[in-house]
DNA sequence: TCTGGGGTCCTAGGACCC
DNA sequence: TCTGGGGTCCTAGGACCC
């Protein structure tokens, strides 16, 4: 049974470079949010020499000296043709899943082998003429094995692999060249851990031992060999799920903060923003949970990741709730002795809102319930018109830090 | 009072992915 | 001076029950 990866190539990149025929040929870098590191490089680029992750003032020389183009990312940008990339790859094969904003898995088993090849092609071409975003297809016994042969693809140039089942030889010759680190499913953390035991390659990974394996990685690292060994076992949860499982809104501060005012302003916002994008899909959350970290470069308090989760009984969709908990569970973890430099908030254990009535409300119940829907639902037709967040709870409310402006602050003065 | 093991649920944290 | 954001899944440990 044969599975297929379609992956888009530097998508931020070439997304860019759909709009903009004057970036092709050039090293181009993107970044994230804040200018604050490169999430995103060009082939030219990535020769330069430039890491993923790597902070935007390590390359700042080559920025100013013209030998690299770094682009603010255009997420809605991205969003759009993400979706679009998507839709060519379903119209090719009988079942997706969507695995990424720019990769799915292509679900091809009653398809005979010797067609997949031809289907690559056609989704490659296709991507590449209606949308200008290059895209490599591997197909393999395993998804673990189609990532491979995706990768192999993509360091030899070609669009389009394919690991045919019960062929050893080349399946063998794969591992033996993919650093283990390099595995889907290994880390750092894991990677080390190999390297220790004599692991260096996928292929002494997939040779060794299962007990062992199973052991030292746990169940996940038995999954991974038994991919690398042919068998399909890792299955992805979107595929019969309406929902995703959670929702977040997280982000890292322009500085160390200490400032109660501040933080509660942040996580009151980010709270509004995630039952927003709750209620946009229609769905309810069983669980939220707020969480701070501090500084990772700050010598002295690194490593600090307080969080505090909260589970409702009854699930909940509404932003008065969701700030009003998010904020309590802010209380318990926040410290005023230690500074942080990120937080957030994740609403969990999401499933649809039916929007029924439930048979057992009492008549004040459904009343309140028909109140707290159509305010939540004016809030949610305001807002987008009228810029961010124009009408909002009190306690999102902040006169903004001192030096700081993000759009996020408003001209009121924090409710003492 | 002491002694035992197994199951489940919850929470916090870790690891990884793109 | 300056280092992303949004996800999924697993595990360990404590509380509680039988």
């Amino acid at each position: 049974m044969m599975v297929g990866l379609a992956d888009c190539n530097n998508f931020f990149v070439s997304c860019e470079r759909s709009r903009n025929g004057a970036l092709k040929g050039i090293p181009v870098v993107v970044l994230s949010n804040n200018d604050g590191c490169v999430v995103a490089r060009s082939n030219e680029a990535k020769s330069m020499g430039i890491k993923m992750g790597q902070p935007a003032f390590e390359i700042r020389d080559h920025i100013l000296s013209g030998k690299l183009t770094a682009l603010s990312g255009n997420h809605l940008l991205y969003r759009e043709i993400s979706i679009k990339v998507h839709d060519i790859f379903r119209r090719h094969v009988p079942k997706t899943i969507d695995y990424s904003v720019d990769e799915a898995f292509l679900l091809v088993d009653e398809i005979p082998e010797r067609y997949l090849r031809s289907i690559g092609e056609r989704i490659v071409r296709e991507a590449l003429e209606s949308l200008d975003i290059p895209v490599t297809v591997g197909f393999a016994p395993s998804k673990t094995l189609a990532k491979l042969v995706t990768d192999e693809c993509k360091h030899t140039g070609k669009s389009v692999g394919v690991l045919a089942e019960g062929d050893r030889e080349t399946a063998e010759k794969l591992l033996r060249e993919t650093p283990v680190r390099e595995l889907w499913g290994v880390g750092r953390r894991q990677a080390a851990k190999l390297y220790t035991a004599g692991i260096y390659t996928a292929a002494d990974f997939a040779a060794r031992d299962l007990v062992w394996i199973r052991k030292q990685l746990g169940i996940n690292g038995e999954k991974m060999w038994r991919e690398l060994n042919g068998e399909h076992c890792i299955e992805l949860n979107h595929v019969d799920r309406p929902l995703q499982d959670s929702i977040s809104e997280t982000r890292t501060f322009p500085m160390d903060v200490t400032d109660y005012d501040y933080l509660r302003a942040r996580i009151a916002i980010y709270a509004a923003d995630c039952a927003a994008r709750l209620r946009k899909m229609q769905g309810v959350a069983g669980e939220i949970t707020v969480f701070l970290s501090t500084n990772p470069f700050n010598q002295r308090f690194a490593g600090y990741h307080p969080s505090a989760t909260h589970r409702f009984a009854d699930p909940v969709y509404d932003t008065v709730s969701i700030v009003t908990t998010a904020n309590n569970l802010l209380n318990r973890i926040f410290n005023p002795e230690i500074p942080f430099k990120r937080g957030g908030v994740i609403l969990g254990d999401i499933r649809p809102d039916r929007r029924l009535v439930s048979l057992f409300m009492t008549e004040e119940e459904i009343h309140r319930e028909n109140v707290n829907r159509r305010l939540m639902n004016a809030l949610d037709h305001l807002n987008p018109n009228v810029g961010r967040s124009c009408v909002k709870l009190a306690s999102q409310m902040t006169s903004g830090h001192p030096g700081h402006n993000d759009g996020y602050s408003s001209s009121f003065q924090s409710p003492k």
